[in-house]
DNA sequence: GTCTATATATTGATAGAC
DNA sequence: GTCTATCAATATATAGAC
């Protein structure tokens, strides 16, 4: 189980960067010293924050200097394209949020293995709801910047776990059913909490909508998957 | 169970409408006549294509007129606003896509009142995908423009219905869990065939990845809703 | 490295001829 | 009702002083 390195396309990256003066830093994206590196996290983390609910379009570089404390021109300083900063937050995003996935175990116990995976994918939704929801802008616009990262690199993963899935309904230690339709259901389940957080919020409402809403919903997703809503037949 | 009127607000709406002199058939967002109507909905039809997409601060008046076949000026005169469009559509939506949840019947046999309300909404993903698209446009920008409308109308309907969820709990017609997650997960699953499209299609291929995924996924939920995913103990 | 100033394009919206 | 022309505001991005 090779670990997909996931990596977005980039056409000035094929050229030797030697060949380039670079005088600006952030030209081919990759930082030189401690504290480009820094400015830059500033940038992306401000990036985030305006990507993942305006979308790319809807962004602005004004928005996103302004989340990060300084000037348009001192950003584009170190990200001379608003498309760069897209980029690279996509590229590490993906990268990170497909790590459950990979880590599933073929010789690990069936149900603890899902149980792990949809805890894990939960507290990602906790933990990094911005990303979840930069992913599904990405989505809704039809991926047209990932569309081939999808067909490539993610569905060969989703293949390959897809297989795992099956041998384990084979050995009868799960149910038979759609392995695909299955990671499916884990991903929109649970990415659910992070892209309609607002949603979830005012329905719950003051009393529920607290910090446990996370809890409750970890337990409700266990009991899902693994009994289903039938109750224990008397 | 009176059917919840779903309206968003408006401020002009107030004000009595004889009031104006009113002399843009669009101002008040009601048409008059049966040419200014098929012109608005030439609109709205071309509109929900560019907000699905791109959200609302991504969408231009540009865009949709282009879309619509008429010059920017020309769609302005049917919606001084960009705005008006868009607060149309999300009325619309809002009330179409509440539709099946209003519509589970408390009198009815908990198993299929359930298994029907996935059919629904998952046939609801497959026919109207833009609409659910713009719904979670709005979601992920926060619900800026529908917040009001998700912690009133929407959060009362969700309460009514968890009552009858758990009402079937206490009669031991299904097991006894979370209803709201409950009806949180049958959001998310459903939903994600529309609004993930492209990635369900990116990962299932060309082989699986046709019109048969609906059923696919029709099947998969149905079992996993009922029976999750533990083996028949032998 | 950071700033002010600005070039250039696009945006939402309006004016006014027809 | 529809068009061309256009305005004011905002957008991405650059120039050049410091």
């Amino acid at each position: 189980m090779p670990p997909i390195k996931v990596k977005m396309l980039d056409k000035d990256e094929a050229k030797p960067a030697a060949e380039t003066g670079a005088k600006k830093p952030a030209k081919a994206g990759r930082p030189r010293t401690r504290i480009q590196r820094e400015k830059q996290d500033v940038i992306l983390e401000a990036a985030l924050d305006v990507f993942s609910r305006e979308g790319f379009r809807g962004a602005t570089i004004d928005q996103i200097a302004e989340a990060a404390g300084m000037s348009k021109p001192n950003l584009l300083y170190y990200f001379p394209r608003k498309e760069e900063i897209y980029k690279r937050l996509m590229t590490e995003m993906l990268d990170v949020w497909l790590a459950p996935l990979r880590d599933i175990d073929s010789d690990g116990d069936p149900v603890p293995e899902i149980r792990s995976y949809i805890r894990r994918k939960l507290e990602m939704s906790r933990d990094f709801p911005r990303q979840s929801r930069l992913f599904a802008n990405e989505m809704l616009q039809g991926a047209p910047r990932i569309i081939d990262v999808l067909s490539t690199d993610l569905k060969g993963l989703v293949d390959e776990k897809a297989k795992v899935l099956e041998s384990w309904m084979e050995r009868g230690k799960i149910r038979r059913t759609d392995p695909y339709h299955l990671i499916f259901s884990i991903w929109a389940t649970t990415q659910h909490y992070a892209d309609f957080d607002v949603q979830v919020r005012a329905v719950l409402g003051k009393g529920r909508g607290g910090e446990g809403r996370f809890e409750d919903a970890a337990r409700f997703l266990e009991t899902l998957f693994l009994y289903g809503l039938l109750p224990k037949q008397p």
